[in-house]
DNA sequence: CTGAAAGCGCTTACAG
DNA sequence: CTGAAAGCGCTTACAG
């Protein structure tokens, strides 16, 4: 009843263990006749390699471990990091890995633990990052790449989105479109994008002469749809009063909750306010009127994590930093 | 520089490996003057149970691994499905279980095998299902559950929503509001979900003495935003001519598909025409005008799930099958 | 071309 | 209370 082994296997086949293992492997010599025989009873009995054993011996798992790190839910199903995470999953069955997907509230030596007592060939964290914890896991040995983590690490591979860029973009989309007054909705600064992003932008500002004054920047507590609704809201009369014809937001999720409040004060979306969220989630292009925003590679982000993790795990040699991914303008029905 | 093993820390105790197993799991008597120093070393060393070798001689890995098979992206962030995935990673984490996850685009063997491979001690199936790898997981003899799958399985736990009860809800809602006219979008109807969605808003509809001919439904291939927008806008002269004043979808993405395509032609929501969905995704309470639709327990189906499959592992005696969950109508702005 | 042996890192009776 | 031995299912030199 139970499933058959390599010892069974054998048994049958009137060969050794040895010889059974090397004609799965097609490593060393192997009789025909042998080889037959062999290969027609795993057939027939339907063997199934056990990955357990193997990886006790060859002291690799073949499992990566994915550690995801916010504060709020969704955490698997968030539109942006779940979209790096389907990413992760595609490309690693094409390198033969699979994956173990661990979410947690905070950073917590907790989780990463784990993986490691699960022996991981490697780890990839995305989001919050602690230096304690990325410490902890170096200390293990265990090899490890970020994605869009909250703060860079020295020496540490970090797939990240060019987000200065991208804030540089959403300024010159605006002010070419004629926009003087924005008011601007800054996700945690204590975020590497949110922070690159409003930096970007307010850079650009200066460089072509819009007053500091001139963007109102309000900052979020978290990066969430909730948040974006109840600070407009709250700041509903210095809107209006401000003469503001534009809103720009550090992601889409702090945009469409801005937008739909406004939405509800009848307010005309472009025609009034155009509005700019980032990222790119799937939701932004479904919402009424669809959202202008830049475009993050979210796909090459997961799959560059696991390419790049699986040359650290095999040891390649001159492994090089990934460039930084370039994200792009993608103009919808909120700006004009 | 390698991890430290139980047989070192052996050594270093002056004691034998078996002396720190019994002290580690605390099976077994040991004496407090061992206990002390084998403690002491597994602290200043930083040992790590390797849970591979555990599970080799256990022959239980406390790995579970999840298969979501679906035809179009996104699937592991997929706004319905996405969270069902979030819950039972976090019921899971409570009972100590591990997860794979992993995504296909058609129910294959090819995971399955590769979850057997890893000796996973069971196995929870989303979406799409088919018999044939049904009976290749159940011949392996690995424990299993199923989510909202595509159709039921004699004897297999199978958590689900009930969604004829939900259809029954929608179409109370909008006769009791006065619609008699409704435009039905009609997800694929060889997915049990949309099938009795369907089934129950028709019955009720029939039994509260609405014509047949009233109602049109409208076959949809996919139950994406995108399928949702085409749909009606292929439809777009039929609906202004049938005099509908009101459009159900079988889930919130074909919903708020179709409600884009009204908003753009400038038709009044709820003012001209009422919309429902079904499921409740997070993305329906943002849309403008949020979405009346019927609330589906994703993160209760997720939790079951895994208590079930948990029970299924520990071979708990009188398991029996859990009651289908019922959902909840949600009325928002979509709907008067 | 093939088999016996050792070993991966644990746990679990068993004997003392 | 403790240690030696066997074993979980494989792979990998090594000897023949």
């Amino acid at each position: 009843m139970d499933n058959p082994t390599i010892k069974e296997i054998a048994r049958r086949a009137g060969v050794s263990k040895s010889t059974v293992s090397r004609i799965i492997s097609g490593n060393g010599y192997s009789s025909p006749e042998a080889r037959d025989k062999v290969l027609g009873l795993i057939e027939e009995m339907q063997y199934k390699p056990n990955a357990v054993a193997r990886a006790m011996v060859s002291q690799r798992t073949h499992n990566i471990g994915v550690l995801l790190y916010r504060r709020e839910h969704p955490i698997a199903s968030h539109p942006f990091y779940g979209k790096i995470v389907d990413a992760v999953l595609l490309e690693a069955a094409r390198l033969n890995y699979s994956i173990f997907v661990t979410t947690d509230h905070d950073m917590s030596y907790r989780s990463a633990d784990f993986m490691m007592e699960k022996r991981v060939d490697g780890l990839i964290l995305i989001s919050r990052l602690q230096q304690n914890v990325i410490d902890h896991i170096t200390n293990f040995g265990l090899p490890f790449v970020m994605v869009n983590g909250s703060t860079d690490v020295d020496g540490v591979i970090h797939i990240v989105n060019q987000d200065e860029a991208g804030g540089r973009m959403v300024a010159e989309h605006l002010t070419r479109t004629g926009h003087e007054r924005i008011f601007v909705i800054a996700g945690p600064q204590n975020h590497r994008s949110h922070h690159l992003r409003l930096k970007g932008f307010m850079t650009y500002m200066r460089q072509n002469g819009i007053q500091e004054a001139d963007a109102a920047i309000h900052a979020a507590a978290t990066s969430t749809f909730a948040e974006g609704y109840e600070i407009i809201s709250r700041q509903w009369n210095a809107f209006r009063e401000g003469g503001y014809t534009a809103l720009f937001a550090t992601n889409d999720m702090l945009a469409t909750g801005a937008m739909k409040f406004l939405l509800e004060q009848a307010v005309l979306i472009p025609e009034q306010v155009s509005v700019v969220g980032f990222d790119d989630v799937d939701f932004a292009g479904m919402f009424s009127p669809s959202l202008t925003t830049i475009r993050v590679d979210t796909w090459e982000m997961g799959a560059q994590s696991v390419r790049m993790l699986d040359k650290l795990i095999r040891q390649e040699p001159n492994v090089n930093h990934p460039s930084e991914l370039m994200p792009r303008l993608i103009v919808r029905q909120s700006t004009k």
